[in-house]
DNA sequence: CGGTATCCCACATGATACTG
DNA sequence: CAGTATCATGTGGGATACCG
């Protein structure tokens, strides 16, 4: 990224924020409770890895306790009540035996997962050179 | 989002998944792992706002602080740290009575910012729904 | 001014056991 | 199969006081 690129994209954030009085800029109330709501969804251990595996299509608890390593049962429902409570994906119940519940990602859950998917995509376009500079930083700070 | 649209996301993400042996995809290994480290830096309370504030351009400690309604100075150095061994941010101290240090976003936390701030919008442009989503949740769930 | 050091706690998550 | 209920715990983060 150039220079160009550097100054554009501090334009576009710049009208994010507001000039108060005096030489400093502050986040105005309602942009930071963007940055706080989306992170509040996304921002915990379990919701993205649940919501990229509901990407595939309509599945079944079981399945994603399988298709998520190291998810706990309490963890997966928990994440499931609060991704269905913010209209990111829906439960179906089948009155069968044995019972049968699926989850799948609604229109909203699919916008969003577009969107993560980018930051995910940015990580693994940076992750090496994330790594190179931390263990620089270490180098230099801790000998 | 059309279902045209919806489709070819779930296209698009199937190709982060794995077809393991059976019905059920499960996540890489790395993909997983690009997410959690994506999510570890700016998952927490204050990096975003930090990194959102910092695309004004370089600025003062303590003009961090005045802008970030909240934070707490331990949190400020904890998370400008953390940042900083990340290499999302540079910190440049003055040798001066009184002493000045400048932080900026690098590269590398410039580019991170453009995808955050698509959340951000994200969030900006659905909030509404899913208030209104969580509310309907809410009432048939509560009562 | 720009931090550290220390104490403290709420809460997110994990483990385990039980159930309709 | 698809959950609940209960207990245990590690830690993210706040408050406060102090330092170069």
């Amino acid at each position: 990224m150039g220079t160009e690129d550097l100054r554009r994209a501090r334009t576009n954030v710049r009208a994010n924020v507001r000039r108060v009085p005096g030489p400093c800029a502050q986040w105005k109330d309602e942009d930071a409770d963007f940055i706080r709501e989306v992170l509040d969804l996304v921002g915990d251990k379990w919701s993205v890895l649940i919501i990229g595996t509901l990407a595939d299509g309509p599945i079944r608890y079981s399945h994603l306790a399988d298709a998520i390593p190291g998810i706990s049962q309490r963890m997966l429902t928990l994440t499931l009540k609060h991704l269905q409570r913010t209209g990111l994906i829906n439960r179906t119940s089948y009155p069968e035996v044995p019972p049968r519940v699926e989850y799948a990602l609604t229109e909203l859950g699919t916008s969003l997962l577009s969107t993560v998917l980018a930051l995910a995509a940015w990580s693994a376009d940076h992750h090496a050179e994330i790594r190179r500079r931390q263990a620089a930083y270490d180098r230099d700070t801790g000998g």
